[in-house]
Formats: structure tokens, C-alpha cells, sequence
DNA sequence: TTGAAAGCGCTAACAG
DNA sequence: CTGTTAGCGCTTTCAA
């Protein structure tokens, strides 16, 4: 047992309450005692326990966090964000992970609960119906949700907009020439995000007067390999661009990693991108820069979205008094012009199509 | 104030100690009260505490996680095998970065200790030389170091054997024929491992009779844009190649992260990998495997790593009766031989080196 | 099988 | 400025 406060107390010849004094209010400790007992401390490497303290005051100074894996880059950004901002403002953090299991929320949820954490931060499937959500409701717990994006709700939430941020990425497709644009998608169940996605998708092929084409949903993924190919919907993937007359000229992924395992199983029959095919991603992943070609995307910043989402929930715990937080905070995205994507005319075979597609 | 143990007692009509006695021994209760004290629970919604629960006990069942960053994805992975384990085997994680910096490593662990963890499971700088794990030692709290690899030590760690990994890297290289083959590491002074995987890369070399290349030690990289462009660093790298008749034909990189970023910086100057360079990393990430070229790669076991630390951990906290817990676990690599790597005498202007270098 | 009581480490009145 | 005291929620003897 590490020496308490009582120990240092003894040797320093004073009452714990004076201790706990110099510890919280040092001004409210005459020079002589807080030499004395700052001599103690160091004597008997002391450590305050965290644990009364907590169970004292009532709050624990702690935040608990929940995503549905680190495999995906975007969620560790988010999550040093987090970090970061956590330690500057001398807040812990306590970390879950739910590999996209929904009961796996809940499951987090409860054992933060049970640590009196005093706000979670956290990315659930589908923000608009989640028991999860209820609970911390209904207990009162302050969260922010990072990524989801509610839709008329006064839910606090740190996200881009995804479905401008999808329009926006498929407007430049369109911008560049292109017409039969397709949609690669996760599985919309796990991901109210991708729903949204689809729907700004939708909104810039009608602004455009073109003709949406069904979604392609895959699989769920959480390494990047085999996620496509092999898998139903990788055999629908191919079976999409088996004609390549019928193919389309464009793919718009929901995330950068379903993005970079579509090229993967593309090139393995002979597609190439940007060659055959634009390919267009979500998230803005730092690698994506590295890659060649360079993928477009439509970059959120996770970084940022992670340190927004610590303040947001820090000055919902400790309400200051002043301007109130405002509930959804949209950060502004962006597109990445990589290489991946090229104008509809430089795609090879561009002509054959031209003539089906017209 | 949720409800306490003592609401649901009086609830129920039994003692809190009955009910403290129903959460944790539950074959000690009879059925009825058993029944009692359940309903009373659903029905004020009762979660223990834990705070009070860890003051009295004086175990947490938490443990503490320390690594450099998340923006490393190996780190990333790590701790992502550290949780999942962690929640199988009901311990709660409590997550710092330090950024590399080395005064927060210490303040990291401070923090750890004030929550009364159980353990610590991090990867320092050096740890050879680090007051961190010293404090670590002093308070006797258990701890396991991932990716670190302590010489002589009976420190726990977990790792692959970095040296051997490096040399088996090399080693791949030297056979298809390479025989200037240079590594670019990151500071030495930030990671021990950079040593050792230098010291493998010496082994490699001179076990063939070959001349060792000064090292080109880059900045310390944290997110993957501008990483060796524009440093000194970077500049080293390009004097390096500006004649393209002493040039390596090889390049080790220290990590993946630093691998790519010279293909990168390489490729602005009109060098390709691996058309006039091989370029082989370390850390074997999995989005290596999408990139074109694929990189090649030492492989290490991210998610294994972090699994075994917090099972390694766990068994040092409760000393189980049985076979003790070896210090060191050496994990093993593997070599990924992407397409970032090709034949010596595939590299363009081979005969000229040829005629240069025999 | 159950209850009473003490105490884990800390802080916050309340006196002095 | 400092000490006394009570109690946060929980577990664990010790008795019954």
C-alpha cells in the first residue's frame, strides 16, 4: 500500500485536513506547514489516490471514449485528439473499443458508468436509434457523439457534414466529365454516416439531372484485407465492372480504406485506376497522400473532430457561465484532388462508353 | 447522485453488506433475498461504484497504456489488442500518448498512478535509460514494455527480436542481388529500436562481406506529410541519391511510415521505387499491402503485441500458481516481399553501379 | 444466511 | 491558519 495522506499527516505533524489543504488550496497554508509537509510528501513519495478523491467529490476528473475499432485510422486520429486535448485540460481518458458489435456499446457504456467517468465520447452505429444513447440520457451523463451526425436532435456531436461533404466529392466527379458514377459503400446498418453519404451522393447526381445508380454495399470491414474481394458483395463489385461498356466511369467510396481494398481487387483483374476508373474516397487518411495514385477523398479533419468533441464535452460537464455550446458542431471538410481521379475523357475506353452512356 | 449499495439495502430490507455480498459472492445469498435485493436494483437502476469499490480493495482493475502516438498505426493496432483482451478478461483501459516527448512519459505514468492502476503496459524512448520505468520499479507496479526490446534486463517485454528482423530484412535484400544498401532510421535518440534494427542491418552486412553505409538518421516523424522533404534529414536523402552512380540501390527504412515517405520524396525528383531504388520498411502495416508498389516490409505483430503484453500483464498482477511468466517474449516476424523491392539487376542503370561499385 | 461495524483515502463543513 | 469530524460507496471481518 502506497503511503495515504494520513501517513504524511504524521510526519509532517500536522492533520490530514491540512494536507488535503496544501494539495487543493495551497495559498491556504502558511509558508512554514506547506515546507514541512511538501517535505513529507517527497520523504514518503506520496502520491494523492485518485480513487478517494473521487469517491469524495463525486466526479473522477475522468472521460471514457468508445469507437467502433483503431483499425481504422480516422478513429485513432480522433482518439489523439481526444487524448490531447484531454491532457491540457488534466482529464483522463478511458478507452472501449466495439468492433462495429452493437451490444458491444451498450456493454462499454455500462463499465464507464460504473467508473463514474463524467462524459463519454463515442461513435455508434446509428445515433438515431441507440439504447445506448437512451441510457446516458436517461442517467444524465454528458457525451458528445464524433462522427455521427444526428439529424434534428439536440444531441451534442462533432462531425463534418457527410452528406455535403459526399455531394460535394461527387460533384467533382461530375464536374470532371463524369456520368455513371457508382457508390461503394459499407454496410448501411453499421453506419448511419454512410447512409448520409449515399444521400449527398443522391443530391449531386440529381442536381446534375444524372441518373443515380444503386449503391454497392460490402461487407463490413476492419482490416484492409480481403475486404472486397471474396466476399458477396466483391463478387458484385467485379460483376459490376465485368462489361466494361456498362461500368461505370466513377466510384464514389464511404471511406478511404473500402476505397483502397475496391482498387486492390479491381487492379487484380486487370482495372486499373485512374486508368479505367475514377476512384474517390472519404476520410482524407494521411496515407492516402502517400499512395500512387494519391486518393481523392473527401477529408475530414479526425484530429481536429476528436479535440472538438474533449472541449465540447469538458464545457458540458463544467457548464461555464457565459455563451452555452452550441449542440452539433459541423466542421468543415474538404476535397482532395488526388490522382485516383482523372477526367472522364482520360479514362480509358472513354469513347465506347460515350456512346452507350448518350 | 446515482443510487448507492445502501439504497438498494434499505430497498430490500437487507443490509448493505448483503447486498455487497449478492454482487460478488452471489452463491452466498439465499434465493429470496437473492430475488429481493435483483428487483431492487433494476428497479433504481443501481451500478456499483467503482470508486469505492478500488478504495477499499485496493485494486483497480485497470491498467494504464503509454505509447509514443496513434498516428503511428502500429500503435494504433497495438492498443487496439491491448483492449479487446483487456475487456475479455474484465480490466478497463486507461490511455495516454506522450508524443514522443520524453518528459511526458514520466508525467504519464504519474497520472497512471494517481488512478492506482494495476500495471502499466508502454513503449518509452529507451529503455535502457528511463527514470519512468525506475519510478515503475520503486512503486513495484507491474509493467510490460511493448516494442521495446531491453538488453540484459529481466524488465517484462514484449517485441519482435528487432535486430534479428532488421538482419532478416537486409539479408532479403542482399539476396536479390543488392549490395549498396543504405538504412534510414529515425533518431536514434527517440527509439532504441532504430538501434537495433541498425545493429541487425551492420549484421546483415558484414555477415556478407559488405561495406556499411553511414545511416541517414531523419526527424522525428509524426504525421506522414513533409517527413524527410525539406528537414536536413530530407536533404541528406537527396544528396544521397544526386548522383545516381554512388546511389544506394537499396533503401532499409526504419519504419513503414518512413519507408513511404522517401518513396514519396524520391519519387518528386524523378526516383521510382522500385524502378531505380528498392525500398524496404519495417512494421509491416497493413495498408502496405494496398499500395502500388506493395511495400515490402519486416512484419511485426501489432494487435499479437498488445494481446500479449496485457496478458503477460495480467499474470504479473495476479501471480497465478503454475509456470511464471517469462520476462521477454519474442515474437516472430515475418518478411513481406512487396513489389517496393525487385532484383538488383532489374534496377535501372545496374550496370553502371555494376561498373562502379565491383 | 445475515447484520453490525470498521475503514479504505480523501475533502468539506465547522470550530477554534 | 489549522484541527476535528463526518461521510462519499464499498467490502470484510466478526457475531449472531
Amino acid at each position: 500500500m502506497p503511503p495515504s495522506i494520513k501517513q504524511v499527516a504524521l510526519q509532517a505533524g500536522v492533520s490530514t485536513a491540512t494536507v488535503s489543504r496544501l494539495l487543493n488550496t495551497p495559498s491556504s497554508v502558511s509558508r512554514d506547514t506547506a515546507d514541512k509537509i511538501q517535505q513529507a510528501i517527497t520523504q514518503l513519495g506520496f502520491r494523492p489516490n485518485f480513487n478517494g478523491r473521487n469517491l469524495r467529490a463525486g466526479r473522477s476528473r475522468t472521460i471514457g471514449v468508445v469507437v467502433p475499432t483503431l483499425s481504422n485510422t480516422v478513429f485513432a486520429q480522433c482518439l489523439q485528439g481526444i487524448e490531447l486535448a484531454a491532457r491540457a485540460l488534466d482529464y483522463s481518458v478511458m478507452f472501449t473499443a466495439t468492433e462495429y458489435h452493437q451490444e458491444d456499446e451498450a456493454a462499454a457504456v455500462e463499465l464507464l458508468l460504473r467508473h463514474r467517468v463524467d462524459g463519454v465520447i463515442l461513435t455508434v452505429a446509428d445515433a438515431s436509434a441507440s439504447p445506448t444513447l437512451d441510457v446516458l440520457d436517461r442517467e444524465g451523463i454528458p457525451y458528445v457523439l464524433t462522427y455521427n451526425q444526428p439529424q434534428q436532435s439536440e444531441r451534442l456531436s462533432v462531425s463534418v457534414d457527410n452528406r455535403a461533404a459526399a455531394h460535394d466529392a461527387v460533384a467533382y466527379l461530375i464536374a470532371l466529365g463524369h456520368r455513371r458514377i457508382q457508390m461503394l459503400s459499407g454496410h448501411f446498418h453499421a453506419s448511419d454516416r454512410a447512409i448520409q453519404r449515399y444521400h449527398g451522393y443522391l443530391d449531386a447526381m440529381r442536381a446534375h439531372g444524372l441518373t443515380p445508380l444503386p449503391p454497392l454495399e460490402v461487407m463490413r470491414h476492419t482490416t484492409t484485407s480481403a475486404v472486397v474481394g471474396g466476399t458477396d458483395a466483391g463478387v458484385g463489385l467485379l460483376q459490376t465492372f465485368a462489361d466494361a461498356r456498362e461500368r461505370p466511369s466513377a466510384l464514389f467510396c464511404s471511406n478511404d480504406l473500402l476505397a483502397l481494398a475496391a482498387m486492390r481487387d479491381l487492379r487484380k483483374v486487370g482495372i486499373e485506376a485512374p486508368r479505367d476508373v475514377s476512384v474517390m474516397g472519404f476520410d482524407g487518411i494521411p496515407l492516402g497522400e502517400l499512395m500512387v495514385p494519391e486518393l481523392a477523398s473527401a477529408v475530414q479533419p479526425s484530429e481536429l473532430i476528436g479535440d472538438t468533441a474533449l472541449r465540447t464535452l469538458v464545457a458540458a460537464i463544467d457548464p461555464q457561465p457565459g455563451p452555452g455550446v452550441p449542440a452539433s458542431k459541423i466542421l468543415a471538410h474538404a476535397i482532395r484532388h488526388g490522382a485516383s481521379v482523372r477526367t472522364y475523357e482520360a479514362i480509358d475506353g472513354a469513347n465506347s462508353q460515350h456512346v452507350m452512356t448518350y
